[in-house]
RNA sequence: CGGGGCGUGGCGCAGUCUGGUAGCGCAUUCGCUUUGGGAGCGAAGGGUCGCAAGUUCGAAUCUUGCCGCCCCGACCA
């Protein structure tokens, strides 16, 4: 992308109404635009990061086995009151009527639709295991709206529902999620740390927060410091194999919510592993047994005839809050740093100095080379001035930036430099595509 | 939902207390000079001062009502 051609406009100066940095800088960086409290335009910059993002998700979902669909942003009044939400949901459901005067709403989520779709075709135990989920638009009427899409009304979400004969088969599906979300963080550059979370009514100890540490986190935690540094399981995973031992692993360490939080467990954590601190919710799973299939009658027919209803579960993902989260996890005074798995472009190109013909030629060379090479490049072509340049090209944080000037050229050199770390590498333009394009392959 | 704050060119703000022809910086457009970390000089364009009613000879400024947005707390992907 030619970045003369492109649509990015981005703030020199900090808009006053946002508090949090991923806020500030996702205004700044000209990625979203506020429309009215909590909901956002996607400017094209954010629009990437989000749906490279939503990729990643995606992918993890299918590796675990699970299926997509995608269901309406529009529900039926009807269908909650079967499970009886309707009424209980409150004042953050957004109602509607139409123009009939039928009773609809914007979907806060989906268990009562998935369920009625569940119901109407699956009818043995043979149909078991089922892991579906969507990638959606979600509207809730927060009372507070606040840090930009850190908690917006609209959001988007990736919502897992899981249906299984009976308890103990539920709970290999939520070991595929709570696996295949340690997986997701992982790849997307977070340390998400699983910690216990409140099951409600329905009891047991199958519900997990995913928690990204951040000192501008909305919720307090506390925990093993060990969990923080533990790897991932890896995407060669066997989600058809036995899960428990990896979950084991992670859930034998403390690890809770200021809701959840116990003194005294944690007071049993070596002192010098006790890490409280603040975090982000990223994702939450749990396991919630009959409390939907009941009311909604999705039952089916086990092996000796009788007709029960299936064992749901229902995992969730913020996708567009992750854009948040990984900002507040990677940036520094300049600018957002994104992990290369998420940058919106691969790698920018600055020219020092658009009109010099040497310049000129060699970004070109650079920039059609880069694009062979599949590393997306965003080519600045613009006649500001140098400084304006870098300036911009670290705001946005493309992973690295290539700088082409008259200077370096005499020399036949051009400079590759990596936001990460700030250092800069002369080398010649094909050593510089070439590093390049090595380091892409090796990441996918 | 309780408490606090703010609405003035695209962005950041001053002016409001004490009513009298709407200003600054950045951005934008044009010209010249510049050109390796957000350039300099000169010129230009752009604002129903959130909306409505009221007080007044006169309202960004005072009064009342409404709307919007932000922050702090209780709740949530």
């Amino acid at each position: 992308m030619r970045l003369s051609r492109y649509f990015l406009p981005v703030l020199k100066e900090t808009p006053s109404d946002a508090e949090i940095v991923s806020h500030q800088l996702m205004l700044r960086a000209g990625m979203i635009k506020q429309q009215a409290a909590g909901i956002y335009s996607w400017l094209p910059l954010g629009h990437r990061v989000l749906k490279k993002i939503e990729q990643i998700v995606r992918e993890e979902q299918d590796r675990a086995g699970a299926i997509e669909l995608l269901m309406p942003t529009i529900q039926s009044a009807d269908l909650w009151r079967e499970s009886g939400r309707y009424d209980d949901y409150g004042d953050e459901m957004l109602r509607i009527t139409d123009r009939h005067d039928r009773e609809l709403l914007f979907g806060p989520t989906n268990e009562e639709m998935i369920t009625e779709i569940f119901r109407s075709y699956c009818k043995s135990y043979k149909d078991l295991p089922k892991m579906l989920y969507h990638i959606q638009w979600k509207f809730r009427d927060e009372r507070r709206p606040r840090f930009g899409v850190m908690r917006g009304r609209e959001f988007l979400m990736k919502d897992t529902y899981s249906f299984d004969v009976d308890e103990e088969a539920a709970r290999r599906s939520y070991n595929r999620m709570f696996v295949a979300y340690l997986n997701t963080f992982s790849r997307l550059g977070l340390k998400a740390v699983p910690m216990k979370a409140d099951t409600g009514p329905i009891g047991g100890d199958l519900s997990h927060e995913f928690i990204v540490l951040a000192e501008t986190g909305e919720s307090e935690v506390f925990c093993h410091a060990d969990l923080v540094e533990m790897g991932a399981p890896g995407l060669d995973v066997d989600f058809d194999g036995d899960l428990q031992p990896l979950v084991d692993q992670r859930t034998a360490l403390y690890a809770a919510t200021e809701e959840m939080h116990q003194p005294d467990e944690f007071a049993a954590v070596p002192k010098d592993r006790q890490l409280s601190a603040r975090g982000i919710e990223v994702g939450h799973i749990f396991y919630f047994g009959t409390k939907y299939s009941e009311p909604m009658k999705a039952l089916v027919q086990h092996q000796d005839g009788q007709p029960r209803p299936v064992h749901m579960g229902s995992y969730g993902v913020g996708v567009s809050r992750l854009l948040g989260a990984i900002i507040e996890a990677h940036h520094d005074e300049k600018g957002c740093i994104w992990p290369e798995s998420v940058a919106p472009f691969g790698v920018g190109i600055i020219n020092m100095r658009v009109g010099d013909e040497a310049c000129d030629v060699a970004s070109e060379a650079a920039y059609a080379a880069l694009v062979e090479a599949g590393l997306d490049p965003l080519y600045d072509d613009t006649d500001n001035r140098a400084g304006a340049k870098f300036a911009t090209a670290d705001l946005i944080g493309l992973p690295y930036q290539i700088v082409i000037g008259p200077r370096g050229l005499k020399e036949g050199k051009i400079e590759l430099k990596v936001r990460r770390t700030g250092e800069t590498h002369e080398m010649s333009p094909e050593d510089a595509v070439s590093r390049l394009a090595e380091r892409a392959f090796a990441d996918d």
